[in-house]
DNA sequence: CAGTGAGCGAGCTTCCGCTTGACTT
């Protein structure tokens, strides 16, 4: 029998904490919350005053049975979860589980797992903190509130299955508002001139490119403006030398990890959590689930001894980082490795990487800032008020970045950044190579990765760590959004060229709007958030979470009780749910979107969600019946224009008689098909249902037809009993018998099964 | 809630946050 249990949430702490504690020390861990509200219904009782029913889910009933077992042999148990709202909640819930006094019961924190902090934390323990548990439960309460009230609306009201929440609905709204700012913009295309300068009477001298502080709407004006510099002075008005010192990024939190590594390593969110939870699991880095970016003192100076030996006390800046982020609870350290002295790990690829980019970012963030030179230059013409700007930035002391550079979101880069600079001075004569004019578009706004929706999310303090990649998991599941690749479209662009006194133009191909990983919403995705905002726009509002941690700050300080809050919020809340179910209108989904004229038949044409998903109609004229065809994937009701609608009423097609029957090519509720009388079959995927020609339909069908001729014709029969019998299907063989099928076990020979063999496969999985 | 390339019909779907395995059809 152990003296004393202690308590954490994660196995992988107990096992290092135990190392750190005496021999009657036993370290056990909850594997997170132990109870939750009730799985089915509300599982609060609105009518007294929100009182919460919780109950201990199956899965973790193993759990908690050893822990009271282990908690009743003990002298004393120490709840040591996580230092913040939820880890308040996972002790009081332990302490009423296992029967411990509430006033009495050993609290304690740390938020680092060092040995110093474990001891330090046993010498000061504390109580359970009543005010912070009872956030938590305002907490809970109004997300189920919120949850199980706004969803079966949506059941109602647009289809069943769908979901709401406070988190997921504001994470799809993002994506359908950053959608409809990509549908209304409009690329407009301008000349924008960059010039190649070098200094005047020296043929040798330094080449260098400056741009010109406006560019032209037309080509006519570009054109001018090129022709002007023939015979024109250049003369330096400004050169400005400064130093900058760039500053090294803070150690990894979640957030930040998934942003980085998703950019430098190309790995998505969840991609991520799960390799870095395999290193915590290993001991190598610290928890992986955080929003804190401080590091323990220890750390600190490993880091310092390291940087030091690795390139000398000058590259060595020990200090801390403060966090910035909203609605931190800061129950952990930042991202780091455990001991900063090992540079490398055995594991897999992904491992070894994820594991260097940690090491890189934590040493480095102790490291002291590069010193730049930025120089800009400003060039005047003598016949003309636009200016030529020409920028440059020197690295005179690398500092940090001698190991490691932030990368930046691709949208955010700005080109024509140059590096070193001639040197230059007021009233020098300028003379240039070339100057050129392109033509170009801008750029409309880029769709969300999944790490810039997670950056978006943690600025609006929306989310917490364990939760970002279930949320994008779930918002994908529920067919609000849909994770893409687009190609890139290619365009011409002129290029105006002035090389000496030569004035030349040449077209040049340039590719554009190529997206990978980027997150689009569906149809659905957004009839579900324009219902949403019509009908409950505080929910929806970005700063509702924002607000309520608000309030459920003031209940972890003690000023307001928890189920006054929530009754404050219910109230209004509910009267909004029962206002959207008494409406009468007509489905938030239902209202077309009317796209223009059939040309030929000067129908209306109409673009809704149906039954079946999102449509185009052309409408039948005086209640004649309509045409309908769904749409492809990639298109949007909102988005799809009159040229793509008319495109898809081109099914179902005819290719022509066969035997007197139709020939007939169409989409249906399995995909595109070919369909010959009462027979059909599936396109393949190379196949398109627009062009494909009637030979390979042909050869389809006679494939199909051939398949089924073989499928209805078993693999083997048995003498013993005419039921037992071997076919093939999609999955490849199994057992038929009696009117039931049964999977194969794994390795076995069709040809070698026996009926005995059979007979207890099916045996077997009748239990 | 369009009509088909099948379909009876009842009962269920859902939230956010804290943690890991169990387990693929």
């Amino acid at each position: 029998m152990q003296e004393n249990l202690v308590i954490v949430e994660s196995p992988a702490k107990a096992k290092t904490i135990e190392k750190f504690l005496g021999k009657s020390y036993m370290v056990k861990s909850s594997f997170g919350h132990i109870r939750d509200l009730a799985k089915k219904g509300l599982g609060i009782n609105v009518d007294n005053d929100f009182e919460p029913i919780y109950e201990i889910p199956d899965d973790k009933r193993k759990v908690v049975d050893e822990l009271a077992r282990l908690a009743r042999e003990a002298k004393t148990v120490w709840l040591a979860s996580d230092e913040d709202r939820e880890g308040e909640a996972i002790a009081w819930h332990l302490a009423k589980v296992l029967d411990l006094p509430i006033e009495r019961t050993k609290r304690i924190v740390f938020h680092e797992i060092t040995q110093r902090a474990i001891l330090a934390a046993i010498e000061t323990p504390r109580t359970i903190d009543m005010n912070l548990v009872n956030a938590q439960q305002a907490r809970r309460v109004l997300d189920r509130l919120v949850g199980f009230e706004l969803s079966p609306v949506l059941w109602k009201k647009v289809r069943p299955a769908l979901s709401a929440g406070r988190v997921q609905s504001v994470a799809v709204r993002l994506i359908v508002e950053r959608e409809r700012d990509i549908i209304a913009f409009k690329s407009v295309a301008q000349y924008r001139v960059v010039a190649q300068f070098h200094a005047a009477g020296d043929e040798e001298a330094t080449l260098f490119k400056a741009t010109l502080s406006k560019a032209f709407d037309s080509r006519e004006e570009a054109e001018q403006f090129l022709q002007e510099c023939i015979g024109e002075r250049f003369v330096v008005s400004k050169a400005e030398e400064k130093p900058v010192q760039r500053y090294a990024a803070p150690p990894f939190t979640t957030s930040t990890l998934q942003q980085e590594a998703g950019r430098k390593l190309g790995m998505s969110v969840s991609q991520i959590m799960s390799v870095a939870q395999k290193l915590y699991e290993q001991g190598l880095i610290t928890y992986m689930r955080t929003d804190s970016v401080n590091l323990s003192q220890m750390a600190i100076t490993q880091c310092k001894n390291e940087v030091t030996r690795l390139f000398g006390a000058k590259y060595s800046y020990p200090h801390n980082f403060k966090t910035k982020s909203k609605g931190a609870q800061e129950a952990h350290e930042a991202i780091r490795p455990s001991y900063i002295e090992r540079h490398e790990i055995e594991g897999t690829a992904a491992e070894k990487r994820l594991y260097d980019l940690i090491w890189k970012r934590t040493v480095a963030s102790q490291m002291v800032p590069a010193e730049l030179d930025r120089t800009q230059v400003v060039i005047n013409l003598q016949n003309r008020a636009e200016q030529f700007v020409a920028t440059g930035e020197v690295v005179r002391f690398d500092g940090f970045m001698r190991l490691y550079s932030e990368s930046v979101d691709e949208d955010a880069q700005n080109e024509g950044e140059g590096g070193l600079l001639p040197k230059m001075e007021i009233g020098d004569e300028l003379v240039y190579t070339t100057i050129t004019a392109s033509e170009r578009y801008t750029q409309a706004p880029t769709r969300y990765n999944e790490a810039a929706l997670v950056k978006r999310l943690e600025e609006l303090g929306i989310g917490r760590p364990s939760t970002y990649a279930p949320t994008i998991t779930t918002i994908i599941n529920r067919g609000y959004v849909v994770k893409q690749n687009r190609d890139g479209q290619k365009r011409q662009t002129e290029q105006l060229t002035l090389s000496g006194a030569k004035l030349s133009s040449k077209m040049v191909s340039e590719s554009y709007g190529k997206e990978k990983n980027r997150l689009a919403p569906t149809d659905i995705g957004m009839v579900v958030n324009d219902y949403l905002e019509s009908q409950f726009a505080s929910i929806m509002d970005y700063h509702f979470t924002a607000n309520v941690e608000k309030e459920f700050d003031r209940v972890a300080e003690g000023d307001i009780t928890w189920t006054k809050m929530i009754g404050e919020f219910y109230d209004p809340f509910h009267n909004l749910v029962d206002a959207a179910i008494g409406t009468q209108n007509e489905k938030g989904y239902q209202s077309a979107r009317v796209l223009g004229v059939d040309p030929k038949t000067g129908l209306i044409v109409k673009a809704r969600i149906g039954r079946y998903g999102p449509m185009v109609e052309l409408e039948g004229k005086d209640g004649e019946k309509g045409q309908f065809a769904s749409l492809k994937k990639g298109q949007l009701i909102e988005s799809i224009t009159l040229e793509e609608a008319l495109e898809l009423f081109a099914l179902p097609r005819n290719l022509g008689e066969l035997d007197g029957e139709p020939l007939m090519v169409g989409i249906g509720k399995f995909g595109p098909y070919v369909r010959h009388g009462k027979t059909f079959a599936s396109l393949a995927k190379g196949d398109d249902p627009y062009t494909v020609t009637r030979e390979r339909a042909e050869a389809l069908l006679k494939e199909s037809t051939d398949k089924q001729k073989s499928a209805s014709t078993p693999l083997r029969t048995f003498a013993e009993d005419a039921q037992m019998v071997i076919k093939t299907g999609v999955y490849g063989p199994y057992i038929a018998y009696n009117g039931k099928n049964y999977r194969l076990p794994r390795g076995a020979k069709v040809e070698a099964l026996t009926y005995e063999e059979c007979q207890k496969i099916v045996a077997k999985a009748k239990k």
